[in-house]
DNA sequence: ATCAAAAAATGACCGTGGTCAATATTAAAT
DNA sequence: ATTTAATATTGACCACGGTCATTTTTTGAT
């Protein structure tokens, strides 16, 4: 019924969201505290949780941002359809997911919903795409025995598993896009 | 040098893991706080810090030597040597990694070490699962294609995948072990 | 313009993980 | 038995995320 928004509750909230933003890009995700943001964007500590549930919904936000817009340039171009073109297409947005540990963690944390009502932007992001790469894949030069929709959660499963193995040291000698490339040349190759 | 271990030291430490044991089993791992433990345990909160260097170091201990335990299990049978067996070979260790999601958060994120310095006994598991798998499948019907080891780490990032989806109400119509039967089918199928 | 109800903002306060200078205990040397 | 240096323990204290009763602002009706 009456849930006219007002400008004031935008303005803050917008407010909020650049004041984040701006702490970050000065010291990163890991170390941003709510006290500072507040302090940067003017208000007090209670208006930050009036707006976002905790500080890691603020992060879902600011991080599903960045990981759409490089999902969008990479949607832009021509759909790649070979493993090596994939990969590419992907880097700046697997780059992006492990700039720090500490987002990559929170990007699995929420990758998924708990529950329905639970949804966030993060899992939103990871349902694009995985629907992105389905659509790739189903022009690609890849086996065709079992389901697109398999192959494409099996790219996501493995591209977790090589982020998470760069952050490793006992597997730091090969780089992420060469360990990509291994697995998804044995998971996508068609069957002889 | 002079490091002669005080009986005090390894008597203390027990008294805390045991009581966190304690703590764990009525409240789960989740609720699990500090004060209760050193409280349970006779000590002062400092004294915790002196043998752990957080909560998420007592956890790991915790945590490793329930996944060791179940593991020792798997080991104990006949080597599993279809998808399916092997599934339900490591049904148990799923299963204890799925128990609540926060043991699941805990896991993925101290799967790997960030250091060499920094092995932790959960980074130790997995690479002990990662072992284990390896020999099963090498005397096992799948593919041959490809080496082994890469064969593991695909089953390792699976179980993965399969167990985030778990807590994911988007995807909550299939069982753990369902989806998990769907990919490792199509991942280690030999190829026709 | 005035007023009442809804919505938003405030900041003192709390819970909990983690620190550290001070204190107590242990082990080894004499 | 005393002394001493290394080691272990203590608990007051801090940092930081998060809460909530109270106050301020906005909105819409009159």
């Amino acid at each position: 019924m009456q849930k006219p928004i007002q400008k004031r509750t935008l303005k803050t909230r917008a407010g909020l969201i650049s004041a984040a933003e701006g702490v970050i890009q000065k010291g990163g995700y890991e170390a941003l505290r709510v006290e500072e943001v507040v302090q940067a964007a003017g208000v007090a500590k209670g208006t930050f949780f009036a707006h976002f549930r905790d500080k890691d919904a603020l992060m879902e936000i600011l991080l599903a941002k960045k990981l759409n817009a490089y999902l969008d340039e990479a949607e832009a171009r021509k759909p790649p359809n070979s493993v090596p073109d994939i990969i590419a297409a992907l880097e700046p947005v697997h780059s992006f997911m492990t700039v720090e540990r500490y987002v990559f963690d929170l990007l699995i944390r929420y990758s998924g919903a708990t529950a329905i009502a639970e949804i966030g932007p993060i899992a939103y992001f990871f349902e694009r795409y995985f629907r992105v790469v389905m659509m790739w894949l189903e022009d690609a030069d890849v086996r065709k025995d079992v389901p697109t929709e398999l192959l494409a959660e099996g790219v996501q499963a493995f591209a977790i598993q090589a982020m998470s193995l760069r952050f490793c040291a006992l597997h730091a000698s090969t780089s992420f896009s060469d360990r990509l490339k291994v697995y998804l040349e044995a998971w996508l190759t068609p069957a002889k």
